[in-house]
DNA sequence: CCCTGATTCGC
DNA sequence: GCGAATCAGG
């Protein structure tokens, strides 16, 4: 396939917006991320422009100088219901996040209809955290379209209306869609109905 | 190991 | 110009 200008400028567009080789690759489709970096040489759009102003970043790449949160930490944060310090969370993803805050019934009726079923949480009493707050979930893991891999957690995140809905990206054990903190959201029993036999 | 982008170089 | 192979790094 060749770099027709429609597929250049997406190819620019999703630089633009941050996404990976591998993931604009993807969306490309019969390409690879080689050849999406190759183009994006030759293009000289390299060096993709941060935030306004911001300080010339060197050639490589060099690890973010935020503090961090852990995917773990995150996840363990938000089973406490902490509400977990959105340290580098931009706009965006606030907004996300706050959509999410009590909108458990995330719906995708994209190309591969991914549903997450609403759990009943008015059974249980006294439960209450199983609404998914959506936490900050690193723009650099992010995953925009269906771009994922077998080991990248593939929970919706925000309205898929809007421009920027997304998945939560993370890594996952490839056997499960989703990371180890979504999986306990999903599979969550709306019924705690033990049904457990101890054999030994 | 998984992933990232950067470079090289034969095509 | 293209992109696989390779490299360098997280």
């Amino acid at each position: 396939m060749s770099w027709t200008t429609e597929r250049v400028e997406l190819l620019t567009k999703l630089w633009a917006e941050g996404l990976s080789a591998s993931q604009i690759a993807s969306e490309l489709g019969n390409v690879t991320r080689n050849a999406v970096i190759g183009k994006v040489h030759r293009l000289g759009l390299s060096g993709r422009t941060k935030t306004s102003g911001a300080a010339a970043k060197p050639r490589r790449a060099t690890s973010a100088p935020a503090a961090e949160t852990a995917p773990a930490k995150v996840a363990a944060a938000v089973a406490d219901s902490a509400p977990v310090a959105e340290t580098q969370m931009n706009a965006t993803a606030k907004t996300a996040a706050q959509t999410t805050q009590r909108t458990t019934q995330t719906v995708v009726s994209g190309a591969n209809a991914l549903k997450i079923t609403p759990e009943e949480d008015d059974i249980v009493g006294d439960l209450t955290p199983v609404a998914a707050p959506e936490v900050a979930v690193p723009v650099s893991q992010r995953a925009s379209i269906l771009t994922l891999t077998e080991r990248t957690c593939k929970w919706p995140i925000g309205d898929p209306n809007d421009e920027d809905f997304y998945f939560c990206g993370r890594s996952c054990d490839a056997a499960s869609p989703y990371c180890e903190y979504h999986r306990t959201i999903a599979y969550q029993p709306v019924n705690d109905r033990r049904k457990e036999r101890k054999t030994a």
